[in-house]
DNA sequence: TTAGCTGAGTGACTACAATCACATAGTAGC
DNA sequence: GCTACTATGTGATTGTAGTCACTCAGCTAA
């Protein structure tokens, strides 16, 4: 499919680039969609392409030797992935699946290259970018240590948590949440572990679903309680 | 103390700057040694510094919001530190600490920064190691979702075997290896059973100490087989 | 030599999360 | 509306790693 220099532009780590830069990599690049559960990308093959995500979830996902899936991050809509190559040119570490119907923009990672030797605001961006990838791989590594496990899960959804709901304290709502199953890999645990953290939080009204696509947080304070150890579940 | 250029050009990574460049980045760092457990850089806090490790080993960790230690990475003589902030202004988001007594050269930050953008190999040098180290961090993540605690301590242990040793599965020797405490602090796991888990690898013959510094690993091919799985404990 | 420290080895006990095996609820497709 | 999934909820059981409470070994520094 046919990818436009507008459609380009809805990203923001490329909308500050020359318009004549962006047309360029428009006719290189491609649109590509997946349904839910599809591998976007494989992990151990050298991709040639960079990931931007228009629609949908994404999931990195690595599997240990003995096959059990293990939960890295998430991508949302404006977003990339599978960028790591630009810097190495090694080989994608871990797979990315969607974990909904998704829309893609492929960019080959060869023009994104030659763009970022004239464009060094873009090669800044793209060290921003991985330098926030390792703290964000930093902080849920600490995540993982935690010894009790509720509080791995309040953790997690404290992560999920809009950025003004956790500092004002205030009832927000999570877009659609993570599944159990999917939580459940992030955080090295059981389905049916996080399910009864789930169950706890419901009865105490902290958290409370609707449908699938919505989790509200009703009491975020207790959440944030929780999630730094300040009160046990 | 005094810096020398010499000094500097001792870190393969800033040995191919121009010998003017290294003179000024002499002049501008300054040598630190620290005692073993001594805290190097500390986590939160936006350090100005990048630092080189010249002699004995660090430890990059972080701790959980109940105090547990996390481990994350080791830095080795010749490598450096730190440099996070190089990207993104952002504060060093774990501590580093000495395992052993250590020698350091601590180069300014910005100063490094500057000499990136004259020196645009060093700016790619340093976008590879950024990439690298999200590698580990990917690899060390999946590590830690093997349910198997011993094949997850000989995977750790297999990390620490030498390349070539790897590959050919010849015995081999890991000098200064980590305590048992280090890499249960790694590993997620209490040091009692890293303990048990080594017994058994004693008494099989996988491995055998030598001292503190030194651990034979007599049995590379056994280790590998435990490490992938392939083999149980 | 002795004291003091850190690292390592080991048994007993226990808590707790995984697993299994279901039931039930939602949703999406036809 | 019916069917087929996928997601979720829940009890019973069990394995296993953590914890505690020691001992012992090795190093270093008075």
């Amino acid at each position: 499919m046919q990818v436009t220099p507008e459609l380009l532009s809805a990203f923001p780590s490329l909308k500050p680039l020359p318009p004549a830069t962006l047309a360029r990599l428009a006719q290189e690049s491609e649109v590509r969609k997946f349904a839910r559960r599809g591998v976007v990308m494989t992990a151990g093959v050298r991709e040639e392409f960079v990931c931007f995500l228009f629609e949908g979830r994404l999931q990195g996902v690595d599997f240990t030797i003995d096959g059990r899936e293990v939960g890295l991050y998430f991508v949302e809509p404006g977003d990339f992935c599978g960028e790591l190559g630009m810097f190495d040119h090694g080989p994608q570490p871990e797979f990315v699946i969607a974990l909904t119907a998704v829309v893609t923009v492929f960019v080959p990672m060869e023009s994104l290259r030659l763009v970022t030797m004239e464009n060094p605001m873009l090669l800044k961006l793209l060290g921003q970018r991985l330098a926030a990838r390792v703290r964000q791989l930093t902080r849920q590594r600490s995540l993982l240590g935690l010894p009790n496990i509720s509080q791995r899960v309040c953790c997690q959804l404290w992560l999920l948590v809009s950025d003004d709901a956790r500092q004002h304290l205030q009832s927000s709502v999570i877009n659609n949440p993570p599944t159990h199953m999917e939580i459940a890999i992030m955080l090295n645990l059981s389905r049916e572990t996080v399910s009864r953290v789930f169950q706890i939080l419901q009865t105490r009204n902290i958290v409370r679903r609707d449908g699938t696509s919505l989790l509200h947080v009703s009491d975020s304070a207790a959440l944030k309680r929780l999630a730094d150890g300040s009160e046990e579940l």
